[in-house]
RNA sequence: GGCCCGUUCGUCUAUCGGUUAGGACACCAGGUUUUCAACCUGGGAAGAGGGGUUCGACUCCCCUACGGGCUGCCA
């Protein structure tokens, strides 16, 4: 163990498609335990299977993390690119005699997996012929190198999140750690270059509780300190079962096009699997503060997108203008939709404070703030249409002049709105909802107040102008 | 098949032998209201099942059921 020397975590996903949504968890609690502890936190891409691993697959990867926010410590590290030196570690188990050469084939192994099975035994682990073979009798052939693993005994994975677990050795066969055309496998290359990049805590899926054991035979047979390891559950979709894409949004991307901000996306998925007493709502900066293994649950969650939307809510609602502006940008980037004008630009941070409370994603928020970004003419849709008709049009018409002179504060615009509703009659709610046609073409908008405030004098009187015909 | 992990309200979770099992989201009913959102009040809602251990188990142990993972010259 590696427990008081300062913490290094890392990130290590294999770039064969875009970013799960588990995999940004993963990300994000090793990032937030990092960050918490003026730790590293490093990046490296497994991209040592090439036939699946792509160079846009490693891009959606690293956008995606940008996109959450969650920065890593200096650049990041290819795994494929480090080979010669798997391939130096594997030789030095050889030299150690913690491996061996093993020239069994895949035909023959298949075979024996087959034949195992067929006389339906318990367990197929294949024991290599050459485990202790003379060297003497070795072919002129290629061989893979195996570990000598323990076939007795147990090993002990002492898990932050998991508890002690234990593993019987004979279930654990001699895996392979370099392959016959000279390449490591995972299991060596994980294991080479956590220990060389200086990681101490091992924050990953549980699917990788086994590998662990498996990894530690490795750091023993170099001599190497084991890591903290931390498997955590992983995520559900709502049903309970794997999360896949029939599930709706799987990728981390996909979640920046529907316009969730990234604060409350780390806080949702920081709540996902690892709680703070009743903290619900928090900064990233409190997460960081708070955040330790032991707080990890140790069973799978599943994705709640009412709970998301909440807390991306209340994320927006507390935002600092400027910055939710930016991101909204990056947002209609990223949804393919038109870029702000400068006009509009100037609109929607002018009206940023009466629709951030309103809205619990961007294109919720654009909506509501559609009376800022449209331009005359006002297109009612069907439902504000309806609000527009003749009898409420006249009362617009009655209240424009009374606008020309107002001063343009709530306190001057109310009593001439009250008074007007008083004069034809109604309540209030039954001339706001004209207004808002008239103002918004919608039905479900701010304060009519607001939306007069935001737009100005001339544009307002304009807009009941052309609705009042 | 074998090995490993898990199982508290619908969902995320608190509880680390003694609580009327708490909170949040969602839901339902009221309230506020200028629509939406927000907000306020109230409500229903949980320890998978069975054995132990103990004065006392959600909590510790065992079994079963269910869910998940691993069992590759994939990562």
């Amino acid at each position: 163990m590696c427990a008081d020397k300062p913490v290094v975590t890392r990130f290590a996903p294999s770039p064969t498609g875009y970013l799960h949504i588990g995999g940004g968890r993963t990300a994000l609690f090793n990032w937030l335990y990092a960050r918490g502890r003026g730790g590293k936190f490093l990046l490296r891409i497994e991209d040592t299977d090439r036939e699946r691993s792509t160079p846009e697959a490693t891009e959606a990867i690293l956008q995606g993390l940008r996109w959450l926010g969650l920065d890593w410590d200096g650049d990041a590290v290819s795994q494929f690119a480090r080979k010669d030196r798997h391939a130096e570690v594997a030789h030095e188990m050889l030299a150690r005699g913690t491996a061996y050469k093993c020239f069994s084939t895949a035909e023959e192994i298949a075979a024996f997996r087959a034949e195992a099975e067929a006389k339906g035994a318990s367990y197929a682990v294949f024991l290599s012929p050459w485990r202790d073979a003379d060297p003497a009798t070795h072919p002129d052939a290629p061989y893979a190198i195996r570990m000598r693993a323990p076939r007795t005994g147990e090993t002990l994975v002492e898990d932050a999140v998991q508890g002690s677990v234990r593993f019987g050795n004979d279930q654990l066969d001699d895996m392979i750690v370099l392959r016959s055309d000279g390449t490591p496998t995972y299991m060596l290359a994980v294991v080479v270059d956590d220990h060389d990049m200086g990681v101490t805590h091992v924050i990953r899926g549980d699917d990788h509780l086994n590998n662990a054991a498996r990894q530690q035979m490795v750091y023993d047979a170099m001599g190497w300190d084991i890591p903290v390891w931390a498997h955590i559950p992983l995520i559900h979709g709502p049903d309970g079962k794997k999360l896949s894409k029939r599930h709706g949004a799987t990728a981390v991307g996909d979640y920046q096009v529907q316009g969730y901000p990234a604060a409350g996306m780390r806080n949702y998925l920081a709540r996902l699997g690892w709680s703070h007493g009743d903290d619900e709502f928090f900064t990233s900066a409190q997460a960081m503060e708070w955040f330790d293994l032991p707080g990890i649950g140790r069973s799978p969650a599943r994705l709640d997108f009412k709970k998301l939307e909440n807390i991306c809510g209340l994320h927006i609602a507390a935002g600092e203008d400027a910055a939710l502006l930016h991101e909204i940008e990056a947002y209609l980037a990223a949804a393919a939709r038109p870029a702000l004008t400068a006009a509009q630009r100037d609109l929607l941070s002018r009206a940023l404070y009466c629709v951030k409370e309103r809205a619990k994603t961007f294109p919720e928020l654009l909506e509501k703030a559609h009376f800022a970004l449209t331009s005359r003419p006002i297109l009612a849709d069907e439902a504000a249409a309806k609000a527009l008709d003749p009898v409420s049009r006249g009362i617009l018409k009655t209240l424009t002049p009374r606008l020309q002179s107002a001063s343009w504060t709530k306190e001057d615009l109310e009593p001439i709105l009250n008074e007007i509703a008083t004069a034809h009659g109604i309540g209030f709610g039954k001339l706001a909802a004209p207004l808002r046609a008239a103002l918004a073409g919608r039905s479900a908008t701010p304060s009519v107040f607001d939306m007069m405030l935001v737009i100005g004098r001339d544009e307002t009187i304009a807009r009941l102008e052309d609705a009042a015909g």
